[in-house]
DNA sequence: ACAAATCTTGATTAACTCACTCGGAATTAT
DNA sequence: ATAATTCCGAGTGAGTTAATCAAGATTTGT
């Protein structure tokens, strides 16, 4: 039941995006130095939020990143699973990445025990995180 | 954001022995073979759950385990914490193994986001599972 | 053209966790 | 005594996590 350090890396590098978003890109460093990640390990992570088509980057002197779609687009469930694989508990409730558990004497019938009470645990979990999004998450913090 | 296998056998476990509450005891090998559990693997976890107050056991022969508690008065949450530690999916928002995040630029404030939507993630799998007793689970099971 | 800054890619690593596995000691029934 | 069972501690192999490093590609400034 945890979140990772990249996902939560993840998700506080977005948060510096995000409040920069529209006016500026902003370097790894940049973004490592305001949220005490460590920068290679940063860039992992950028790499990947842009490979599933969340930033876009420039090279080169006056390079960065920045996101690509608004900050009311993307939710938090979206980068999780980018970063950490399905939110739900088990393989067997997962709605993006569905997998039969092998060894459960249930697996053929339709009622496991575990599979409804942790599919209600997904449920409640992608219900927060999937309509949650980059903005809500940032108002949090422009507020206080 | 997952179970460990060590919690999923301890519930599949706890459903055999709810099953025979009352009537009689169970070996770990019964409970293995009826659940396609690794015998000694099970060991360690009716061991864990004997520790927490959940299980008695008998040595010897015609020994065995059983449910110490009314099935009603055993909620998984209170199970997958013993297993699996905290079902706080960060550290920082976990009532009962709370712990301070180090190297987050908003460990010191009042309102970090991370903090604030994993502290709701955290409430919706701890509302649901700590309202959800070994007798709800194993309900599903005896009716199908 | 060239140097400096930056992203990009791929490898490597140390520590840790997960899912078992094993050997043997203690306890109980026959 | 013997067999059956739980109890306990240690060990192990595979995989994951959280980085770290080195070298290459691209862009800007001079």
């Amino acid at each position: 039941m945890k979140l990772s350090k990249k996902s939560e890396y993840g998700l506080r590098a977005l948060l510096e995006l995000t409040l920069a978003h529209g006016k500026m890109t902003l370097q790894r460093h940049q973004i490592a130095t305001r949220q005490h990640i460590p920068v290679e390990f940063l860039e992992q992570i950028l790499l990947a939020l842009k490979r599933a088509g969340l930033l876009s980057s420039r090279r080169g002197m006056k390079g960065g990143y920045a996101l690509i779609k608004s900050p009311g687009e993307i939710t938090l469930g979206q980068v999780i699973r980018i970063l950490d694989g399905p939110l739900a508990p088990i393989g067997c409730v997962s709605k993006t990445a569905y997998q039969k558990c092998r060894d459960c004497p249930y697996s053929e019938q339709a009622q496991c025990p575990v599979q409804h009470v942790m599919g209600s645990v997904r449920d409640a979990i992608a219900g927060i995180l999937d309509h949650y999004t980059l903005d809500d998450f940032a108002s949090g913090y422009r507020k206080g």
